[in-house]
RNA sequence: GGGUGUUUAGCUCAGUUGGGAGAGCAACGGCCUUACAAGCCGUAGGUCGCAGGUUCAAGCCCUGCAACACCCACCA
């Protein structure tokens, strides 16, 4: 190393006490905020991130932690890579969950959304946003995600609204949106419609019903039955029916066909038909069809020109169209007076205990009725076309790959995607009706008038519905950037680099993005997509209020007591009934509640169990594990401190020992692996090498290493220089390649460094560069020296560990045997040597020289031979030979037998087999040593 | 019913093109050694889910099976 990365500046201030998180945090994230340089500056490459937006009702879960983590550790590295670097941050209207929660606001006010009115409403959400609403973006703060706060946006903030507004026109003009009379997902509880993704599928525990539905007069079954049995699990939609189905190839009914049936209770008529749809072996065979309350009889209605009768009111109450003793009675009260009175009429056949799989709304909970509503539709299928070609073709790639299958079997399969919401909190559908219902679409009421040749005397009435949240949501990279102007930041940093995302909201959100902004800019949306595991609890379930399990990471960032972490997980339960069990497991699991363990510990914790593809059980026993190695880079900043002061000269001549290589050399390779791992988005791996390097090497290994130089009174100034410039400058390289996951204790400890070794900005050590590889040297002599040394100096403390010899007495070394090359390496290692073994004497013994009774560690050739003498236990030696030797025999046995097949020696690469037979003698030579030690201790 | 993933030390997980099974935490033993007890030194622990196959050689490749997890799907 030359003296040119360091400086002449040298603070010197020393640090104190240790590793405090909360007392650098806040004031460090706010200085970096005020100086601006979360922005993009620079004329480097673009490199651009647009963050999920998290609703605006959310608070900052784990979750989000998690992947601002990892979106934050990219950003900081591009940006110290010199790209023009733009976080884009916003938060979405989360339509039905915001209306959701101003609802219930307003209910717990004592008034309702109809008292208030659409507009008095909407302004009533507005406020809400503007006060709690935008939480999460001062929460996002915390986790010091350096995201672009001056371009925040909000999708249906003015700019956004009109992108959405201009996105519907174009698709309704290209009539690739329509609108139409269709059976749809209908929510009873919330009154609107939602999409298929929003309806979650679960397995409950349910009935089968089996009832009789008597023949048209004179008609019979083959076996003599005036009835035919249909089993149903939703009794209450027979009012409803208009057919019963059978297979056409059913034998049984084959003579019905045609025939009708009496609908009981509601004393109808109804064909029996043939469709393929029957399963014959099912139940009775007989299926009773509802067009108008089931997607798979409504099917079969086309097919077959039956009639649709519905009988549900919006709140899923029977209608008129029932009879009157059902009308107005809720779906599940119907359903047991049906069921009552058709065992009454003796027509109830018999119940059955059956699983199903029931509908609900993901975010009402209600079980979802197909309903006959008007609504507007994305016809998807040429959307979907392009979006997958996109993808096939690589422009768009899944990280971890398998996701990409996931995406292409739902894109194949996609359905036209229902976006009319019966709510008010949203983008309203531009679209205006006349007297006669005709619909005109426009951007404004001005623009569909003029488009519909209607003059101001037309009366117009505007559509009332507004979007599905996830239709402004999917124009988020683009719009964000100020589409559809053709902006200088959209010409600039669209397509975004990498999307990182949970594998939750590909459909929702990924899929849509990319049909979406394909078609309205004609690039994909982002290159890459990366999709990271859910974070679970330490018992890999998921994490949630009502199981109680949760963990706020602001807790974990500032700390919590056990009493307040109680009275979070308990307040505002939605089945009150659990709230003691979970404050006695709560009391149990955190008698002392959580300790503050600082934003870094967080973030390390998460790069370090973000392994590819899987969602990570989180254990709160790992964060103070990487709580603890921010202290160690503490401690070992404190030393470094200790010990530079006035190394700032430059000029001063520098003579580096094989340590100080060593270390240089292993930097290198540092740097290369958090290369790699970055680019693979392995932040794992990233995490896992810089937490070796820095603990096990560069404090372990090389800060003892510079002891021996520092503290001795005879080293040249040359030797304690280079010690001293060494330990600064790998210290401040670890800093530059730790920063992008623990960017506040880097940074602080950084600005305690003397200056001058950077390119960048020097005022903080965001705007460092980060280190390169060839910036440093590789320097595989030195790497072998020292790992020469580690290896003699284990060999010795694992005598002094298993003899109990303390490793405060010094003890004397023989060495016996080794070859020239390792009487080089003990003369450039040797005073490091006795520093770290605490040797006294060391002397080589001839070949032929009988050693003393020793306890023997055999280095390759070489003999390490700690001299007995007062020292030990001669039985507790003997079984730490017998041991060694067994293992070392059964490593020979296995070497010895790959050497022994003449299959391995003919095929196996040349490499491999000299590889072998070196094992093969080093493991003779061992043994030898080891047997001959052995009987000379027998012999005492 | 179709699909994907997982299965490696007590726990959480690495293991890159097949070539001597690893880390962290927990456990055990010893240390207040001049940055750090939130620490230092050392030790122990695994028939790599099961059964076959390919290969000189399998944690890794192939086949089958099992368990668990998730996604999709119209069995009343």
């Amino acid at each position: 190393m030359s003296g040119k990365g360091l400086a002449s500046r040298a603070d010197g201030k020393g640090i104190e006490g240790s590793f405090d998180p909360g007392a650098i945090e806040g004031e460090l994230y706010a200085r970096w905020e005020r100086s601006g340089c979360f922005a993009p500056t620079g004329n480097g490459a673009p490199y651009c991130i647009a963050i999920p937006p998290p609703n605006v009702t959310d608070r900052l879960h784990i979750g989000h932690a998690f992947q601002h983590t990892l979106m934050d550790a990219l950003i900081r590295y591009q940006r110290m890579n010199g790209r023009c670097t733009l976080w884009q941050t916003g938060t979405d209207h989360a339509q039905i969950a915001t209306q959701m929660v101003v609802e219930r606001q307003l209910l717990a006010q004592g008034t309702t959304l109809q008292d208030l009115g659409r507009k008095a409403f909407i302004d009533k959400v507005w406020d809400w946003k503007h006060g709690t609403g935008g939480d999460i973006s001062r929460q996002i703060r915390r986790m010091g995600s350096s995201v672009d706060w001056s371009r925040e946006r909000f999708t249906m903030d003015e700019g956004f609204s009109r992108a959405v507004m201009e996105v519907f026109i174009r698709l309704y003009e290209e009539g690739l949106i329509y609108r139409g009379q269709r059976l749809v997902n209908w929510d009873p509880k919330l009154k609107t419609s939602i999409s298929d993704l929003e309806v979650d599928s679960r397995e409950e525990a349910g009935r089968l019903w089996h009832f009789r539905y008597p023949l048209a007069p004179g008609l019979a079954t083959d076996d003599g039955k005036g009835y035919l049995v249909v089993a149903t699990t939703r009794p209450e939609t027979m009012l409803g029916d208009t057919a019963v189905a059978v297979h056409p190839d059913d034998e049984r009914y084959r003579s019905l066909v045609g025939k009708d049936v009496e609908l009981p209770l509601a004393e109808r008529r109804i064909p029996i038909i043939a469709d393929d749809y029957v399963d014959p072996a099912f139940g009775s065979g007989c299926v009773k069809i509802t067009p108008a309350h089931d997607f798979n009889d409504y099917e079969i209605g086309t097919r077959h020109g039956l009639a649709l009768v519905n009988i549900f009111n919006a709140d899923a109450s029977v209608n008129d169209n029932a009879p009157p003793a059902y009308r107005h009675l809720d779906r599940f009260v119907a359903r047991e007076r049906i069921v009552a009175d058709l065992d009454a009429a003796g027509l109830l056949e018999r119940i059955e205990e059956h699983t199903l799989t029931v509908p609900r709304g993901d975010r009402s909970e209600t079980v979802i009725e197909p309903w006959l509503t008007d609504q507007w539709f994305v016809k998807i299928g040429p959307l979907a076309e392009p979006a997958i070609r996109a993808v096939e073709n690589g422009d768009i790639e899944f990280v971890p790959r398998q996701y990409e299958n996931m995406y292409f079997a739902w894109m194949r399969d996609i359905r036209d995607w229902c976006i009319s919401r019966q709510q008010w909190w949203g983008h309203r559908i531009p679209a205006w009706y006349d007297d006669a219902g005709k619909v005109h679409v426009g951007r404004t009421e001005a623009e569909a008038r003029l488009k519909g040749g209607l003059d101001d005397a037309v009366a117009l009435r505007q559509d009332d519905d507004v979007l599905d949240t996830w239709f402004s949501s999917a124009l988020w990279t683009f719009a964000t950037l100020g589409w559809p102007e053709r902006t200088p930041e959209l010409e600039r940093f669209h397509p975004t680099d990498v999307l990182v995302t949970g594998y939750d909201i590909i459909f929702f959100w990924v899929a849509r993005m990319i049909m979406m902004t394909l078609k309205f800019t004609g690039e994909v949306p982002f290159r890459k997509v990366y999709v990271h595991g859910m974070v679970r609890d330490a018992e890999g379930a998921k994490m949630s209020k009502t199981r109680g399990n949760g963990l706020d990471p602001l807790d974990m960032i500032d700390g919590i007591s056990t009493e307040g972490l109680v009275a979070k997980r308990t307040a505002n339960m939605t089945q009150p009934q659990m709230a003691a069990d979970i404050a006695a497991r709560t009391r149990r699991e955190y008698p002392d509640g959580i300790p503050p363990y600082g934003t870094d510990a967080l973030r390390l914790t998460f790069c370090a169990m973000a392994s590819q593809g899987r969602d990570l059980a989180f254990d709160l026993k790992r964060i103070e594990g990487y709580r603890n190695f921010c202290n160690k880079l503490w401690n070992a900043t404190k030393f470094v401190l200790m010990h530079v002061d006035g190394v700032a000269d430059r000029a001063s001549p520098i003579e580096e020992s094989p340590a100080d290589r060593w270390i240089l050399s292993r930097t290198r390779k540092l740097a290369a692996t958090a290369h790699r791992a970055i680019a693979a988005y392995r932040f794992d791996l990233y995490a896992n090498a810089v937490y070796e390097f820095a603990w096990h090497e560069y404090c372990d290994w090389y800060l003892e290493l510079t002891k021996p130089v520092l503290f001795d009174e005879e080293a040249s100034a040359a030797q304690v220089g280079a010690a001293r410039h060494t330990l600064l400058e790998v210290l401040a390289t670890l800093l530059r390649i730790a920063h992008p996951m623990v960017p506040f204790i880097t940074e602080t400890l950084w600005r305690r460094l003397p200056k001058g070794n950077g390119t960048g900005d020097e005022s903080t050590l965001m705007r460092q560069p980060f280190p390169t590889v060839d910036a440093l040297p590789d320097d595989p002599e030195a790497e072998a020296a020292i790992d020469w040394l580690k290896t003699v100096v284990t060999g010795i403390r694992t005598i002094r560990g298993e003899l109990n010899v303390s490793p405060a007495r010094t003890m004397d070394l023989l060495l016996q045997g080794g070859s020239t090359r390792d009487r080089e390496l003990l003369a450039t290692t040797e005073s490091l040597l006795r520093r770290l073994a605490k040797i006294g004497n060391l002397n080589w013994l001839a070949t032929e020289d009988e050693p003393p009774p020793a306890s023997v560690q055999v280095v390759g050739d070489l003999k390490i031979i700690v001299p007995l003498a007062g020292l030990i236990d001669l039985e507790a030696e003997r079984r730490r030979l017998h041991k060694e030797i067994d293992k070392l025999a059964k490593d020979l046995r296995r070497v010895d037998g790959k050497l022994a097949n003449d299959g391995f020696l003919a095929k196996a690469p040349a490499a491999v087999v000299a590889k072998e037979r070196d094992k093969g003698e080093a493991l003779h030579k061992q043994l030898d040593a080891l047997a001959g030690q052995l009987s000379r201790l027998h012999a005492l």
